[in-house]
DNA sequence: GCCGTTTTCGGCCCGACTGTTTTCAGTCG
């Protein structure tokens, strides 16, 4: 069991704990534990075999216990007796924002609700009113909150989809029969919500794929087994679906399952208005074949095609990309290799025919990370233990963005810890050769539209990311108000997580991107794709509209620990989604220019 | 449930906001 699936198992207890009423300790120690195993650089599997999974922060004999067995056993008696205690549906109560652990446990105990769709019954005819303490504003906020849940529904976050995907691969390539297994679909192009994982199979006859992938524990039920296709659900939820092909067509069967459907009929397109078919350009499955036909049928205009083609220039393949087999496909059609992440028909092909493709920014590019904590506010580790694990990466520096005083929960640094932190950094800097930590901030953005701290004492900062951590709520006027206030400060240099959302959890608040983006280009403010999965933000759309307006983008993690510094790879696919190039991106620049940069931007808006 | 020059028990991140209420509990960040 990988340590990730363990993090999901620890945190599900959490979950059921605080619904049946445990003390709140107790419940946080399993979150932070779940958090602690998701971050764990070594396996916990490998831990346990020198017998120290007590070394894991966090985790103590009983949770050691409890990990033992999930490693062992791959189950965990202690989970399985808590589902049946607490009916299913009340955990996914919990997502509702405005419902905590206690108004579901009231909800559930007084009106015998344990699902979704009574719970909204319930609200409509005006019941939730009823119970103690609840009115009629919970049940606006139930009814809001599910509508949110509908929205994504059967979707997750490619934070969790993507690594549950690899884990279905390597999986499929232990299986006989197996000769090669590929993640294809809306994870592979790095989509921030996933419906589907979709992989794709080539395997000899006699293959056991169906009967082995049914069996593993992740699998809550199968949907649909067929000799070429398995599909099922897992117990998180997820949709899986895995096709099966000969070794002849798999090239041509990932790339079908990567999709997207219109960046695919939109090549169709193309071919077919050259007089070539599928087949001739090597797309060879039946699924395509299919599709060909029912695009041959419908009547479709070809003319802006055909413009295209005129003006079309000698193409050569985009350096940088790699190239994998597909590439073929496009090659017969006279276009340079188009990467998952722009297929998406929102321009690709038209760019790719004018020899327009952007030289796509890849993680290798990027040269530091622009937001992090440290103890000193809410983050896990030491500075020093932050830069080693920065070093580790490549990177050449970093900056160490702790949270402003007012937000209390994060243990936000007061003007004393400020002074010695910088003296802290200050110290590892002459210590550390081949890496530079500059001594920034993340300062809160109050309800007010002021600043966390005095001018006096933000001048000090290398760096000042401004973000908005309280008044959610506020009407638009009011939070594009305190934004453009951030966004004119002399001493903000980048905008942290501009709309605030979090990924199937909460909407943005009352915000005008485009206004934003406007903002930015005016006041040369940085505008951050915030890395962490549950964040990505701003997203793939916004960032390119970013990028149209000449904006700056910085792609930051916002790690608490070390191990969130690889949440740069999920910064990295948005950005690139978003079309940006590495010179877009200030943290691929060396750090000289970065801090000219800073420096040019705080004159000039002074 | 974890943790420890505040150490084997008693803390643990805490203040603002909101909704439901007439003085506060629940939720959130």
């Amino acid at each position: 069991m990988t340590n990730l699936e363990i993090a999901w198992a620890l945190a599900e207890m959490g979950d059921l704990l605080e619904l049946k009423g445990e003390e709140p300790f107790k419940v946080r120690a399993y979150h932070r534990a779940a958090r602690a195993l998701e971050n764990l650089e070594e396996e916990a599997a490998s831990l346990l075999a020198r017998d120290a999974l007590e070394e894991i922060p966090g985790v103590g004999k009983n949770l050691a216990k409890k990990i033992a067995e999930l490693l062992t056993t791959g189950r965990s008696t202690f989970l399985e007796n808590l589902r049946r205690e607490v009916p299913p549906g009340l955990r996914e109560m919990l997502a509702i924002p405005g419902l905590g652990s206690r108004s579901v446990r009231q909800i559930y105990q007084g009106l015998g609700i344990t699902t979704l769709e009574e719970l909204e019954k319930a609200a409509r005819e005006k019941r939730i009113r009823t119970l103690p303490g609840l009115g009629s504003k919970t049940e606006l906020a139930i009814l809001k909150g599910i509508e949110m849940l509908r929205e994504t529904k059967e979707q997750v976050p490619l934070g969790i989809a993507r690594p549950l995907a690899l884990i279905f691969q390597s999986q499929l390539l232990n299986i006989p029969g197996v000769e090669q297994a590929a993640v294809a679909g809306s994870v592979r192009r790095g989509c921030e919500m996933v419906g589907d994982i979709d992989l794709v199979t080539a395997v000899r006859p006699g293959h056991q794929v169906a009967e082995v992938m049914s069996r593993c524990p992740q699998v809550k039920e199968v949907l649909a087994r067929e000799p070429d296709r398995l599909s099922f659900r897992t117990v998180l939820g997820v949709k899986v679906e895995i096709i099966m092909v000969p070794p002849e067509e798999f090239t041509a069967a990932v790339f079908y399952a990567t999709g997207s459907k219109a960046h695919r009929q939109a090549l169709l397109r193309l071919a077919l208005s050259r007089g070539l078919r599928a087949a001739d350009i090597g797309l060879v499955t039946s699924r395509w074949l299919a599709e060909e036909e029912a695009l041959c049928k419908a009547t479709i205009s070809t003319e802006d095609n055909e413009k295209e083609i005129g003006q079309n220039k000698g193409i050569e393949a985009v350096a940088g990309d790699k190239e994998g087999e597909e590439a073929v496909f496009y090659h017969r059609l006279g276009l340079p290799y188009i990467v998952p992440e722009l297929r998406e028909d929102r321009g690709e092909i038209e760019a790719a025919l004018k020899g327009d493709l952007p030289r796509l920014i890849t993680l290798e590019d990027i040269r530091g990370d622009l937001h992090m904590h440290s103890r000193y506010s809410d983050g896990v580790e030491t500075i020093a233990a932050m830069a080693a694990a920065a070093r580790r990466r490549g990177y050449r520096y970093i900056a160490v963005t702790d949270h402003s005083r007012s937000l209390v929960v994060a243990r936000g640094l007061s003007v004393e810890q400020i002074k010695a932190q910088r003296e802290e950094i200050a110290r590892l800097n002459e210590e550390l050769e081949d890496i530079t930590i500059l001594a920034g901030i993340e300062v809160d953005i109050l309800a007010d539209g002021t600043l966390d701290y005095e001018d006096e004492i933000l001048k000090e900062f290398d760096l000042v990311i401004a973000s908005i951590h309280s008044g959610f709520r506020q009407e638009e006027g009011q939070i594009m108000a305190r934004l453009e206030a951030a966004l004119r400060h002399p001493y903000v240099d980048i905008l942290g997580h501009p709309t605030g959302r979090m990924l199937g959890r909460r909407r943005p608040y009352a915000v005008d991107v485009t206004r934003i983006i406007e903002l930015a280009a005016e006041t040369g403010t940085i505008l951050e794709i915030n890395a962490s999965t549950d964040r990505l933000d701003l997203n793939d759309t916004a960032v390119r509209m970013a990028k149209e307006y000449g904006v700056s983008i910085a792609i930051n993690t916002d790690a608490h620990d070390p191990g969130h510094l690889a949440d740069m790879e999920y910064g990295v696919l948005t950005a690139r989604r978003g079309w940006l190039e590495p010179e877009n991106v200030v943290n691929t620049w060396e750090l000289e220019r970065l801090l000219a940069r800073l420096k040019r931007n705080r004159q000039m808006k002074r």
